[in-house]
DNA sequence: TAATTTGCCTAACAAACGTTAGGCAAAACT
DNA sequence: AGTTTTGCCTAACGTTTGTTAGGCAAATTA
């Protein structure tokens, strides 16, 4: 019945619990829904995990270490801002399409986490946008992508790039390797030099 | 103090949730926590309303009712698709950050509907989202955009524009008029044929 | 002026919430 | 073998939840 057989029961907790919240949220999921859908009763989570919050702050931190290193691996690896973007695009789509769940939670439920924890999340998607302005502006000083506002196109390219946990299927007509491919060659009709067309 | 002071206690009422409702979530927020706002006891809101669904019911069809008259609008006044797409686009973002709270409660807080309510719902976003289908496939027909699939470009194309509540300020340096045409081109550039440029 | 309606109040309700305490059997170690 | 740890249990806690009942003063209507 349960796959999960050969994990810890407190990873069995995280992937229940990152289902549950996409589905009715963080606020809209009690500690005896989790419970029940691992057949044991509320207290006995408490056996794993120090509280509800854990469950919340785990999610959201781990997926965004997991978008920042992929971030860095690009910066590290490629050198033209083209081939940034493209990679920056694919690597963001791969993450999200491969893990629909935490990838949801993490856009957001994030609010929802104590202020500390927070301020502290926001820095760091912050630093992850920030990844995505240099690469314009790498782009611009490279003289191949057109001068735009540095904040308002990596937000727009990040909206677009997020949206896809709201309708992507892994069953669907589209593997994310295709959408991400799709989305990149739209992002880059609207950002490229015209004279480089 | 309070400029609301010739709107009726039951649109102060709803002004306030959706307010709230964004900052917080519609499960994050209590009744006590609404009639806080307006300095009376929670109990009081039933004097003028049903229930707290009800709050959140008529936010998300209201909302909904807007956007698809505008559609039908535009579909009534303009006649070739770019300047539909242009209209629609504009329209779009006009409704949303002409009201950034209720837009982002229409956005995202509309899975918290009861089931019946819900499924009648995501049936009136579906119709929305079909106003935008068709007028690509217009622009297909009119040999002006390309072929692509009408699904897909449709949902790119809202994520894009529904991003907006989440860093649009009224205050800020752009109006939604600015943004709606940078978003037109945006959004053009990508969908028309190269052969035309 | 009398009657009615409006808009709030206090008090309370049952239910659901996150969490703690303490116990107990089975499994894991030494 | 005896000891410790693990992972669950039941029971309960204090709080918060949406909502109802009933009352009462002020505003509105007749």
């Amino acid at each position: 019945m349960n796959t999960d057989t050969n994990i810890s029961r407190k990873e069995q907790i995280f992937n229940v619990s990152s289902r549950l919240f996409k589905d009715k949220g963080y606020m809209g999921t009690s500690m005896r829904d989790i419970a029940g859908e691992l057949d044991i009763e509320a207290a006995s989570l408490y056996s794993h995990i120090k509280s509800k919050e854990e469950i919340l702050e785990g999610i959201c931190f781990t997926k965004a270490d997991e978008l920042i290193k992929a971030m860095d691996e690009v910066n590290d690896i490629y050198f033209n801002a083209e081939e940034k973007l493209r990679m920056a695009v694919k690597s963001h789509v791969k993450i999200l399409c491969g893990d629909l769940n935490n990838s949801s939670v993490f856009l957001h439920e994030w609010r929802h986490l104590d202020k500390p924890r927070k301020e502290e999340f926001k820095l760091l998607r912050n630093r992850y946008e920030g990844g995505f302005r240099k690469i314009l502006q790498d782009g611009e000083d490279e003289n191949i992508f057109e001068a735009v506002d540095k904040k308002f196109a990596s937000l727009t390219i990040l909206s677009t790039l997020n949206w896809i946990t709201e309708w992507y299927k892994p069953d669907g007509p589209m593997t994310p390797e295709e959408i991400g491919e799709n989305l990149c060659n739209f992002i880059l009709t609207g950002l490229k030099k015209k004279s480089s067309i």
